[in-house]
DNA sequence: CTGTTAGCGCTTTCAC
DNA sequence: GTGAAAGCGCTAACAG
């Protein structure tokens, strides 16, 4: 169906010239006529001839394609993330092949065997939820397969690694929310093998301890993302003897979600219960009453997750450290309880 | 840094057998020694060896990865699709590769020459606001370069195209808000150049006529989708004369920041303004007031586009048609206005 | 059942 | 300044 493309071999056969003529008028450095030059340049115009990359690829076992798992486009943080990678890549010259795994560790480990017989020239990668066992990770990193793990990340590997502060994040909403008077504070927790997560109760814990407040284990469910759940542990706590006097949610959709169920049960959004999201979705601040949240600067991490890969793949440099990339709470009245 | 990859020549190597029986080991068909292929298989296994899909693409002209072109990942509807489009995609064993236009007429162009270099089978498009001038898809149209465009089309050429219903749609909440009692209707209206908001003016105006409402033309507001003007054209409305009574936002998000801005300025929702969005985004339901939205289907619409283009490269079926995907209208609190 | 050969489109020595 | 030849990893037509 598709008419076959011009070829350099095409360009050279119609100039009675030789492939590798060709090539050296392409590729520039290379002594050669300045009119032979024109002449291919006129021809590859006029061919509209694009040189094809797979051919180059294969010769320079080179693909300038970088792989990106994450869990889900549909996700804003993972969908800025990915613009922040873009922009850097191609910056370098590098396309981007993005896969899903839509939180599935089967999914996400073909992806990586796809991606790696694609050629790839490295990945950049958020971990699935499901994701517990490395392997497969484990198997390309023997092989100093370049990898960059952000956000969800693997703290197995020395590969540099990009990551928000969700503990300083966590650490300073809990206590703003300390602050404005609260005591019985409910986290919900994702699921603890995902760093951001694990990072983020963490930092839930200390502010507790440092203002000696005690932990009540009945204020810290553990969940998903899952929105089916949302009402259900809304409700348990809802109806503990005590219910919390603030909550902090797995993110803002599922804090707004929780202030609906909240102000069904006519509590008080944010005098009874004040409420913190966290990702500063593009809503946060047109609920009602706007929801105060935790932002994370997903295209900052984008950026230096590709940068870091771009580094190591031009064998600048190479570093294994967690890089952390600062979070701002960002206070509006769904946590300012008058006391 | 890498370490190269096993390929099918060390496998005939060390096996001492040639690469051509391993190929047909590797793949099936022909005739085989059953020990010889259980030898190879084994091997295989043992040295992790993958296929190269770069060297198979050069071979068969055929890389069996398609190309997408959005305006934005962070888009949730264009994050929708673009999951219905790897949905499919995976299915027929292809590759996405995603560029995002960023709403720009220049990097629209250079990523449909880059995908087109990196010889993609085929590409899916949702064009550029900018976009006016096809030439860049002409080019390769004329080659016979498969190409499906959604959402965003262009009716230049005769390709598949799947669209969301948006006349329909569009119709159906215009009469819905005559329905309950509304005379004086604002349109927020997107750039015309592209399909879909031409066909929601259209549907909009249709509904008017049949209703035999006047059309005013300060009620319909031209603009973009960057949200730097919600806040003008919303003022605009509400300093009229005599204001409007309803308002069809452009998408739900700027409905969203309108209804804050109505709200700002004392006028009651619905009752004084009822409000439409677009897009039916996940915390539609949660605002205050919960907001009516039309909705598309942009999985579907996504899976659609890649069935055509993956049947088109099977060379099963070629429609060329317009394609359309029902859209829905949600009713909420923000347009059921009392009367 | 298996090996040999050629070739996909391109670059890159090595000659001339 | 240019051409011939080899090769990237793989498959497929043709022998045998």
């Amino acid at each position: 169906m598709k008419k076959a493309p011009t070829t350099i071999k095409d360009i050279a056969r119609i100039l009675n010239i030789s492939t590798s003529t060709v090539s050296r008028a392409l590729n520039g450095q290379a002594d050669i006529n300045p009119t032979t030059k024109k002449e291919v340049l006129a021809l590859v115009e006029k061919l509209e001839y694009e040189p094809n990359h797979i051919a180059l690829s294969l010769k320079q076992r080179k693909t300038h394609i970088v792989g990106v798992i994450i869990p889900e486009t549909e996700n804003q943080f993972y969908a800025k993330t990915i613009s922040g990678i873009q922009e850097i890549a191609t910056e370098y010259g590098y396309n981007v092949m993005i896969c899903q795994s839509h939180e599935s560790h089967e999914i996400e480990k073909n992806s990586v065997q796809m991606l790696v017989s694609s050629q790839v020239d490295g990945l950049i990668v958020a971990l699935s939820t499901e994701t517990k066992n490395y392997e497969h990770f484990a198997k390309i990193y023997q092989k100093e397969f370049p990898i960059v793990f952000f956000d969800r990340i693997c703290e197995a590997f020395d590969t540099p690694k990009i990551i928000a502060d969700n503990y300083d994040g966590s650490l300073k909403a809990t206590e703003h929310l300390i602050d404005v008077g609260c005591k019985r504070i409910a986290h919900i927790a994702g699921p603890q093998n995902l760093f951001d997560c694990h990072q983020r109760l963490k930092g839930y814990l200390a502010a507790l301890k440092k203002h000696h407040l005690p932990i009540d284990e009945d204020l810290i469910i553990y969940s998903n993302f899952r929105k089916e759940n949302v009402r259900e542990y809304t409700s348990t706590l809802l109806d503990l003897p005590t219910p919390p006097d603030a909550i902090m949610a797995i993110n803002d959709a599922t804090a707004i979600e929780m202030m609906h169920i909240i102000k069904e049960r006519k509590f008080k959004i944010p005098d009874d219960i004040a409420i913190i999201g966290f990702n500063n979705d593009y809503v946060s601040g047109y609920v009602d009453p706007p929801l105060t949240s935790i932002e994370f600067q997903a295209l900052e991490i984008g950026r230096q997750a590709a940068s870091m890969l771009m580094k190591e793949l031009a064998n600048e440099s190479f570093s294994t450290g967690k890089k952390l990339v600062k979070s701002q709470l960002i206070i509006r009245k769904s946590s300012l309880k008058k006391h």
